[in-house]
DNA sequence: GCCGTTTTCGGCCCGACTGTTTTCAGTCG
């Protein structure tokens, strides 16, 4: 069972305890609730946790929960959770996927309109609403059946599928470069998961601060690209654009903005666990400022900046990337906060496709190799390294492939420029584990990437043991796209991580981060995991046109993500450091 | 059902917005 079919499983549960229970025991669904939300943001397997007997390790699961949990890994089964869904109607869970419609809601319109199956209970409740019979539903009416029904559209148009971080990017801009027309726009920032710079992101935020919180939100709602509007308050409203993006806009005053910053940047866990700091404290927490609990006296404090903020909970600043309640508050309360590595750091690229033919079969790059250098030094590097895909092994014996490696170093040489250009490639993992290039044109190479372009289903064990058997040809320097994942069209392969973490730091192995905003791979979570296990990571951007290049930042961005500093990156190091440890490794 | 730097019992994050009523429950982030 994957994070999220049991993080479905438990959220379902808590569905049904909210329906049974009624105010009795709140906190049982509650507690369902978050430990739902903690396998659903759980690094690594929570099946990996069950097989090493440390279940109860994950925050939010205790010793019931873990049991039903056992259960189900070994027999498939639960007695628990069948008990617990006995007398709700499946029709519900499918009800619950609709937005503004909860377990309450989802259970009146089960009984009401006397839908039971799941079975197609999505298209029947859309027909009740047609026909007018929600509205008939005691506390429904005309304007929660409209809404339903639109809901229902929505759903059925597009399941929401999250951004990739630049497209969410450039959506921002155009929505902020509207509301900024309006001239009571005093700052105006985007927040949320796009400032925690994840490498996906589902909706958009963005905050102004303002005198004029009503004429902003007016001018937002008018926003001329947007589908419709979901709501709108005094301080807050939501928009909808095409493919079903979400956008919502916050206003205050700007005394209280930079708790207005900290509050939008979530995340949602984050602020939850700040929140219950602050409670012990007998403060409470709003994107208002903090106040007293139970002291009628103790005004609202504001705070300008997130700085100030932080400070008066005891805590040093912590940087967006790390706000997921990973451990970064324990570390901010210690002073233990990592120093995050900056794009400022980076002295290289080592991942580039260049347009030298090397007669490969997959794609080569569009720009020049000149072109590429130039861009290179004007982005202050040292070095890079071109990575053509290998020859294509139809047509191509050892030979060939050796004079093609030999013309392209020619073509190096022949550029004219500062920085240093290492001869490398990107070499296929055979489905065997061994490499698409032989021993000598191996030889010829200053090191080489090796990645995974076929076979993506082998089984963990086989899948490992081609990894290992890979890179552990001495030429061999980067395993790069180390999970091949392709977001939102192809989920990762699957690997031993500790294995392969282990070899790589034992035998001076670097584990890609690739740029590249649909792959953004290794993935921010195993970047954390690799960086405690001790490996040398590094940035390449995949790039196949000059101006991908600047994609650079996206890779630093999940290496902050991933708690990595500049001590763990191998390109954040100089040219002479760098030709050291290549030399020296094997 | 979970959890502990005042607790193994007694708490459990905070506020906005909507629709339906007329003071609030439900949902969302």
């Amino acid at each position: 069972m994957s994070n999220r079919e049991v993080a479905d499983l438990l959220a379902a549960a808590s569905a049904a305890y909210k329906i049974k229970d009624e105010q009795k025991n709140k906190f049982r669904s509650i507690a369902y609730d978050r430990a739902s939300a903690a396998i659903e943001h759980l690094g690594s397997e929570v099946k990996d946790f069950w097989d090493d007997g440390k279940l109860e390790d994950v925050p939010g699961i205790g010793p019931n929960i873990a049991k039903h949990l056992d259960e189900i890994f070994k027999t498939g089964k639960s007695k628990h959770f069948n008990k617990v869904f006995l007398g709700v109607p499946p029709s519900v869970f499918e009800f619950l996927k609709i937005t503004g419609v909860g377990p309450k809601k989802a259970i009146k319109l089960a009984k009401e309109l006397n839908i039971k199956s799941s079975k197609g209970a999505i298209k029947r409740l859309s027909k009740s609403a047609k026909s007018g019979k929600i509205a008939e539903i005691e506390r429904f009416g005309e304007g929660s059946q409209k809404v339903i029904a639109k809901s229902i559209k929505e759903h059925e148009a597009r399941p929401k599928e999250r951004m990739l971080i630049s497209q969410a990017e450039n959506i921002a801009r155009d929505v902020v470069g509207w509301v900024s027309e309006n001239k009571s726009v005093e700052k105006i920032e985007v927040l949320g998961s796009l400032r925690r710079r994840a490498s996906t992101v589902g909706d958009i935020d963005i905050a102004v601060a303002t005198k004029n919180p009503e004429s902003i939100l007016d001018h937002f709602i008018e926003y001329p690209n947007k589908t419709r509007t979901l709501g709108k308050g005094p301080h807050k409203a939501s928009i909808v654009l095409p493919n079903n993006i979400q956008v919502d806009l916050m206003a205050t005053e700007n005394d209280s903005f930079g708790s207005l910053l900290q509050h939008f940047t979530g995340s949602k866990h984050h602020n939850i666990a700040l929140r219950e700091i602050a409670q012990k404290k007998g403060l409470s927490l709003s994107e208002y400022g903090i106040k007293g609990i139970n002291n009628l006296k103790f005004k609202i404090k504001n705070f300008k900046d997130e700085e100030s903020f932080y400070k008066s909970l005891a805590l040093s600043w912590i940087p967006p990337e790390l706000r997921e309640d990973a451990g970064e508050i324990e570390a901010a309360k210690a002073n233990k906060l990592p120093d995050l590595l900056k794009l400022s750091d980076i002295k290289a690229d080592l991942q580039i496709h260049s347009d030298f033919d090397i007669e490969t079969s997959h794609d080569i790059g569009d720009s020049s190799m000149v072109e590429i250098a130039k861009k290179a030094e004007k982005l202050g590097y040292q070095y890079i390294g071109f990575t053509e895909h290998n020859p294509s092994q139809r047509g191509h014996n050892e030979r060939k492939v050796i004079e093609l490696i030999k013309k392209k170093r020619e073509a190096i040489n022949r550029v004219n420029t500062k920085i240093k250009i290492f001869n490398s490639m990107e070499v296929d993992i055979l489905p065997d584990g061994k490499l698409a290039i032989g021993d000598k044109a191996l030889g010829e190479l200053d090191f080489a990437l090796v990645s995974i372009h076929s076979s993506f289903a082998q089984s963990r064990q086989s899948m490992t043991a081609r990894v290992l058997s890979a890179l552990s040809h001495p030429k061999v320097k980067i395993f790069a796209h180390p999970t091949a994942r392709r977001i939102n069209k192809r989920e990762g392969v699957e690997l031993d991580w500790t294995k392969i973490f282990e070899f790589c730091r034992e035998n001076n192995r670097w584990i890609e981060i690739n740029a590249e905003p649909t792959r953004l791979d290794l993935p921010d979570y195993l970047v954390r995991e690799a960086v405690k296990a001790g490996v040398t990571l590094t940035l390449g951007t995949d790039s196949h046109h000059v101006r991908s290049l600047e994609n650079m930042r996206y890779g630093v961005d999940v290496a902050r993500r991933g708690w990595a500093e500049r001590k763990d990156i191998i390109n954040a190091r100089t040219l002479v450091e760098f030709e050291k440890v290549l030399k020296g490794g094997e």
